[in-house]
DNA sequence: TGCTATTAGATTGTGTACAAGATATTTGAT
DNA sequence: ATCAAATATCTTGTACACAATCTAATAGCA
């Protein structure tokens, strides 16, 4: 016999992950304010200080954002100096972001910013490893579940 | 000699927070459309299938939410005819939230949806709990250092 | 070559999040 | 009793998220 699901809210681990999630970012609010990033933007800095000059499509792939969300995010960054957005003329169909000086420079704030941010939470880097790694593990369990594709429903 | 702090994207705890959050959201979505409900919604539910009857200033301190965001959600949750928001006569600044009958039936359905949506994760209880309580733990770290009181600077 | 399907991005509409400021009550100290 | 401070909610403005739809460009194949 199966255990029922608990309604409780503080049993339920998308709660946990949701608040956890947003805290998180209101952590980073300050730093990333001092800097004219909002944190979704300092994600696709991110990528960008791994990868110069990826489509929009890739950054999203990266990210799991869609168009709808990037499209207008990317246009702010520019807007305020961090990126270039550049038709490819080998495919007028994309669009490849590339960083301004400006945007470069921000790494390494960034990298300061997190030095401070991993003193003020002071959770053994041990323990921040592991949880992390967990947390993508069930990511990977969730992607598999909702990537595109359907549900997977076996055909038997 | 303190390692300095990477600035991959998939080091990040708080990109596996981010991302791992909205695809959770993104996995409920369907199950919820069907009811009628968005997720902070059914997140309203859950606390007041726990208490009916709280002000908004209650369910905003449970969920880590604020008027901003609480004020039109709870609009939209009286105007599908799931909750009714009541004017306190004793204190008139007070907002209580009553479940209506249509809102306490929605109790059932998100039952059987948790018990679908566990079955398709498919992750031994036992982690989902333990990983459960760990992001716990961060985000009660987390809470120390941002909730309202400035970030406790110790005054020596 | 011509036409259809696919693809990348942009747009639209709805619903959060949250800072900042406004409004109306209530509390508390005089 | 009176008025300043505190409190609960509402409002406004900015910025995500994301489904759905649209447009333009490319790829693929009969």
């Amino acid at each position: 016999m199966p255990d029922r699901a608990s309604l409780k809210l503080n049993d339920q681990i998308c709660f946990a992950l949701y608040a956890t999630s947003h805290r998180m970012t209101k952590l980073y609010r300050p730093h990333l304010s001092r800097m004219g990033l909002t944190y979704p933007q300092y994600l696709v800095l991110l990528v960008l200080w791994e990868a110069d000059g990826l489509t929009l499509k890739e950054i999203g792939r990266r990210l799991y954002l869609d168009s709808g969300t990037l499209t207008p995010l990317l246009k702010r960054l520019e807007r305020n100096g961090h990126v270039r957005r550049v038709r490819s003329s080998a495919d007028e169909r994309e669009v490849h972001v590339h960083l301004t000086d400006a945007g470069r420079a921000l790494q390494t704030d960034a990298g300061h910013m997190l030095d401070e941010l991993i003193c003020d939470i002071d959770m053994p880097a041990e323990d921040v490893l592991s949880l992390r790694r967990d947390i993508v593990g069930l990511l990977e369990r969730l992607l598999t579940l909702t990537d595109d594709g359907a549900p997977l429903r076996q055909v038997v």
